[in-house]
DNA sequence: CTGTTAGCGCATTCAA
DNA sequence: TTGAATGCGCTAACAG
């Protein structure tokens, strides 16, 4: 059995209360602080952060919701959040919910019955029944949920649409297609909308047929970018907005020989590591994933301590990165 | 403020300890027990598990520990992992130590500072004595640590590598090239060590400049595919030995107009759905992760409720899928 | 600076 | 069946 503050008073003689203030920071005699470290060591005492939750009716702990646990981008925020969160003494439940609405919810309140201190969710379906009179602070990622008082992290989607097809405009394109995520998602619709602002701005017809949706997965990007390749009249460049898609894109266009950038211009999404890879390096808009998670945990933490905080929402650039598989086009 | 079981009791005129016993399972008069699922509903009562843990001495929470949270393998392992314990009560905190050898340990620490009732491990450098005398049932994933009374769910890697490598054999081939991992990690050697098993069984001589070294990420399966690519006496076959490198073993290929399988044959390892979005498709070792999952989750559970059960080591099975990409060698 | 005491929410004796 | 009483390990007054 693990020791407890009381083997560890017994062994000193000091007081049960006297051995909690010094685990918790407060000062003590020199001499009994000695003692009380030996004892600690000798008895191997380890606080006991259920009691201590029970006391003072924090858990420390934090419930993470996220759409799946094989979704790189949220794994990468999540590994943030996580060493984010532990290094203010929280741990974190994730739970996944598989794209699944039911799940989303069942899950959502598995955290809630589990005194978890907080909740970070990058939801799809939570509408604002589900998050409304809820008593711990929640911070979302990805989507904003109007009419409920959660803090929020954002990328600027629009932006960092308008700033791709600007760049491919500015090289001389014309006919870009782009491929979108599910019409239904937020992100996706906000990334569509910055690629017709683009086109809009620059004056250059908006051709539906360029405009393409898949539902983020690899296959989908292979399956679409097939399409573009067969096309009558084949755009001169592609604007891919997910990490899975710009994956299945770029296998389709090696396969059936469509050269990078010669035949075709590229630009895809938040797979920084997959485009160093690829020769030549694609043209990508990354998130800014680290400070994502960063930024959603200490709002959280932040709330926690100080539940009377407004409303934040954070909305944080992407960036362009420029690489070889834009060419110029006369 | 959340409802406690006192609330209840008040509510309903009865004592605690019968709410208590009633939300439990125990038999009640049923006239109280509508009155109690009147009041539980009416409070919106919800069972306190810090509570709760701390008077049974468990946390109803199990710690898992991952090399990292980007790798897609261990993560749908735990996606498996978190629903079979979640289906028993359990909620799952999962760490990652960003394959760093210090933070394996230090985040081993944190968890089991946590009270969790029980840890899943994919470890790469825990040793013996990381795990010797630990008061809670651990289950190892991936590598068996001796001397040492964990669990372990493993598969036979040695086994997946032998099938490949045979299949390529029986194909006619006899230039084979292996993409394995480092040299100091367990499931890399094991697979290292079936390749070289099916060529001596097949008294193909062991060609040691056809045996590359990578470190599991996409980049090294590219960089060594490359230097395949470019050998004096390119092998006709290439056995890649995990996801990520599979991945950048096909860029690498496709990029330098390597066509599959004319120019070149080719077993991939894990990547089920990559394997299917190529042209062709990949022959491709896959492991049964949903099965991984799911076993060392029901192992822990047993473990747990019964703590005098035996060691069990459970080896599962690979399988080879076979797809195009292999052609035949006269 | 230290010790005494009460109580967090629950499960569990033991009586009734 | 039900209830009163006790204690899990800890923190937070308060008194010394």
């Amino acid at each position: 059995m693990a020791a407890t503050l009381k083997d560890v008073a017994s062994k000193t003689g000091l007081s049960i209360a006297t051995i909690s203030k010094y685990v918790n920071g407060q000062t003590i005699k020199q001499e009994n602080k000695e003692k009380i470290d030996a004892a600690i060591k000798e008895l191997n005492f380890k606080i006991n952060y259920i009691a201590k939750g029970l006391k003072s009716n924090k858990s420390m702990t934090i419930g993470v919701l996220i759409p799946e646990l094989e979704n790189v981008f949220a794994t990468h925020i999540m590994s943030r959040v996580e060493d984010t969160l532990m290094n203010s003494g929280y741990s974190t439940i994730i739970c996944d919910y598989k794209n699944d609405t039911d799940l989303e919810r069942q899950k959502l309140s598995f955290l809630l019955n589990r005194q978890v201190d907080g909740i970070i969710a990058v939801p799809t379906h939570l509408s604002k029944d589900d998050l409304a009179g809820l008593e711990i602070p929640i911070v979302l990622i990805d989507r904003i949920i109007d009419g409920v008082n959660c803090d929020c992290v954002l990328v600027d989607n629009k932006d960092a649409s308008f700033s791709a097809v600007e760049y491919l405009i500015n090289k001389g394109h014309r006919d870009i297609a782009i491929i979108s995520g599910p019409k239904d998602v937020y992100t996706a619709r906000e990334r569509t909308l910055g690629y017709i602002d683009a086109l809009v701005q620059y004056s250059i017809p908006l051709n539906e047929s360029y405009i393409f949706h898949g539902n983020y997965d690899t296959q989908s990007g292979y399956n679409l970018t097939m399409d573009i390749i067969n096309m009558q009249k084949r755009p001169s460049a592609i604007y891919v907005t997910n990490n899975e898609m710009t994956i299945g894109s770029v296998i389709a266009l090696n396969e059936c020989g469509v050269d990078i950038p010669n035949d075709i211009s590229f630009i895809g999404f938040d797979n920084i590591d997959f485009a160093k890879v690829t020769k030549p390096n694609l043209s990508i808009i990354v998130q800014p994933r680290d400070e994502i998670g960063v930024t959603a945990a200490n709002l959280l933490i932040e709330k926690i301590h100080d539940p009377d905080t407004e409303k934040r929402v954070i909305k944080l650039k992407t960036s362009l990165i420029k690489q070889a598989s834009v060419s110029i086009r006369k």
